[in-house]
RNA sequence: GCCGACAUAGCUCAGCGGUAGAGCAGCUGUUUCGUAAACAGCAGGUCCGCAGUUCGAAUCUGCGUGUCGGCUCCA
């Protein structure tokens, strides 16, 4: 299955990299999900995440003061920021958040000190009544109860003032609404109250503050440029793929966008080839026999699209796992037949929320570079690390650094813990020999599996989680009942290895096209060169040094049109291609060509080659298969 | 799925009750040019779909579809 999880944009991002330096006195447990702890707990684990927090203070000033009678949600930091969530009784447009900034700059003017205040908790209950504050009296009702189920104390109700503001809150903040820095508010959007969608519709607004002006620029850069290296409109650019509201969700390709997917499909079938990998197929419309066999019948089955088929229920496989076993069991295996390595670029179909599909990034169908190995336990380690090697190599094609995490045995984890130990033995054993830094996620492996996940920030600074490895003990091999034959002739159970490198091909493409704002390395670039002839009489030379780059295997085009060389260039540029070759009355006379690389300063020297030297240091570049 | 916004030419967008517009791209012609936009002309539209209001709807209303920002979900 090696499933790839998007993280959910900011708030997942910051949970994986919330890694606070702790000082005691900041020290908190990660609160449970939804709980009052969570809903008190703004996130302020350190100076800034403080400062972030208090700018939300200082935002809920500003609204409340604008809109009496608003009722207070929470407030917390998050990655870059600080959102609040607020009962209004009609929607804020972008003219609101002006006003709102206005009155936030005002009070931060003011430097009202931030001061905290502990009241009984009678007293406290008492004060958000007063006031008209619904959610907060239910957040103080939960920490009461939670007191009480567990049989200690109710703490006091800390709250936060600062000017004429009052917030239950647990702190900390920065010393006055002085010392916030500069901000800007970004986007109005809904909420429900707890997530629950049978709670209160909000409004949340969600903010950006830094410390200094630079850095406020610097994020506001980021975004801006992540807005214009944005894949669903540089796919467009490009003539990569498109979106079409007959297939929500699902990308048609156009020829370049094919030829780029291919490229990296081939890539990863030779790494795999080289690896000791087979290649299989499997169907995709498959009885629900299976899925109840594995399980996701009872799991998963509302991410499923589920078909009728002369009265049997059949579904688009969501995953490619559980088929693979078929392939295994369709003979007796030996141990000496292990590991077995089965690829598989499986076509997948989730049935995702129809308001969650963005782009590439969240699609309804999709391609994996999946992949099945069943090994003994005492290859689990060796293998691993193989695995971790071909991902090294793999992320090196693309000058990704890949980061990693290991989570181990959950609570609610099924199958011998006595075999999980070793399995996460194992693991730790290989990461520890890959001498890779990895962060352990206790208690945070799937029900059936310790695994891996590998990260790579982007050239914006934006993490990705992309491939994963887990070590299935238990779903696939007794769920499927999977056996191999030891030196003494008895059946024992193998281990099956889930793991995908780049995950979805669609993603990864969307990423990479974000990471190089669709100016790929030459190895990956759908066209690596463009011929410009200077006049028609250089055409006919041109076709003929397309030619003999094709024959190197590389993906040449000529720009015949009767544009001018300049407009040509500009085009081949705008169009991201790698290299231009022009070719003029000089070049021709010679059999030569004037080597133009994309992005060419002005003054930048050019060299001119033979047909045959320019194609030799073209391909050997591309086929090198790194960055530029 | 839920909350909010949006949907006009291939693309980016203007028009917001009274005959549908621009730039780029496209096509045709002229130009044959040395490193990021030659010149001229032509063509291009179920203004997302369906209903309604109105003498008249791209424009107002309702429903549907899709997209975007979030929420949610993520074996």
């Amino acid at each position: 299955m090696a499933d790839d999880k998007a993280p959910a944009a900011d708030a997942a991002a910051a949970d994986a990299v919330a890694e606070p330096e702790i000082e005691e006195e900041t020290l908190f447990d990660a609160p449970e999900r939804g709980s009052a702890d969570e809903l008190l707990d703004a996130g302020a684990h350190d100076e800034l995440d403080a400062m972030r927090h208090s700018t939300a203070h200082v935002m809920a000033e500003a609204v409340l003061d604008l809109y009496p009678g608003t009722q207070l949600g929470i407030g917390p930091a998050i990655a870059d920021g600080f959102y609040y969530d607020f009962k209004l009784d009609r929607p804020l447009t972008p003219a609101d958040l002006a006003k709102i900034e206005a009155r936030m700059a005002a009070s931060i003017a003011a430097d009202h000190p931030f001061v905290r205040r502990e009241l009984p908790p009678e007293e406290g209950r008492a004060f958000f009544e007063e006031r008209a504050q619904p959610f907060k009296v239910e957040i103080l009702d939960d920490l009461a109860a939670k007191a009480k189920a567990s049989g200690s104390p109710m703490p006091p109700t800390s709250i936060y003032e600062h000017g004429p503001f009052v917030d239950l809150c647990k702190g900390p903040h920065v010393a006055s609404t002085g010392k916030v820095g500069p901000f800007k508010l970004l986007a109005v959007s809904g909420a429900y109250w707890r997530g629950d969608q049978t709670r209160p519709a909000l409004q949340r607004i969600y903010g950006t503050v830094w410390p200094t002006q630079e850095e406020l620029d610097a994020y506001l850069w980021r975004r801006a440029e992540a807005k214009k290296r944005d894949h669903r409109r540089l796919g467009v650019q490009l003539d990569l793929y498109s979106f079409h509201d007959v297939s929500p969700g699902s990308a048609f390709w156009h020829p370049k966008g094919q030829l780029l997917w291919r490229t990296l499909e081939a890539a990863m079938r030779e790494l795999q080839a080289r690896n000791g990998y087979d290649e299989v197929s499997t169907p995709i419309l498959v009885s629900h026999r299976v899925w109840q066999q594995s399980g996701h019948w009872d799991h998963y089955r509302d991410n499923m699209f589920i078909l009728d088929i002369e009265g049997q229920p059949f579904s688009l496989k969501p995953m490619n796992c559980p088929e693979s076993t078929f392939i295994y069991r369709s003979r007796l295996r030996s141990y000496r037949d292990l590991p077995l390595r089965y690829a598989e670029f499986g076509r997948l179909h989730r049935n995702e929320l129809s308001g969650a599909l963005s782009g590439l990034t969240r699609v309804r169908q999709f391609i994996q570079d999946d992949a099945h190995i069943y090994v003994r336990p005492d290859q689990l380690q060796d293998e691993i690390t193989g695995l971790l090697g071909m991902i090294r190599e793999s992320y090196g094609w693309f000058g990704l650094e890949p980061r990693y995490t290991f989570a181990t045995r959950p609570d609610d984890a099924i199958g011998d813990p006595a075999l999980w130990d070793r399995a996460e033995a194992y693991i730790k054993g290989a990461l520890d020999a890959a001498g890779v830094p990895y962060r352990v996620l206790p208690k945070d492996g799937t029900f059936y599996a310790p695994k891996i996940d590998i990260y790579i920030d982007d050239a914006l600074g934006r993490e990705w989680q992309l491939a994963t490895i887990q070590a299935d003990l238990t779903m696939l091999p007794e769920r499927f009942d999977l056996t191999y034959i030891d030196e003494e002739g008895k059946p024992q159970r193998p281990i099956a290895i889930h793991r995908a490198i780049y995950g979805s091909l669609e993603r990864f493409i969307g990423i990479l096209v974000e990471h190089f704002a669709g100016a790929f390395p030459l190895w990956v670039a759908p066209v690596q060169a463009v011929v410009i002839p200077i006049a028609d009489r250089h055409v006919d030379a041109a076709r003929e040094l397309v030619g003999v780059l094709a024959g190197r295997g590389l993906r040449a085009e000529v720009d015949d049109s009767s544009n001018r060389m300049q407009y040509k260039i500009r085009t081949a540029q705008e169009q991201k291609v790698p290299y231009m070759v022009v070719l003029g009355d000089r070049e021709v006379e010679a059999r030569e060509g004037t080597l133009r690389r994309r992005g060419a300063a002005k003054d930048e020297p050019q060299v001119t080659l033979g047909w045959d030297a320019l194609a030799d240091r073209l391909a050997a570049e591309s086929e090198r298969r790194t960055v530029a």
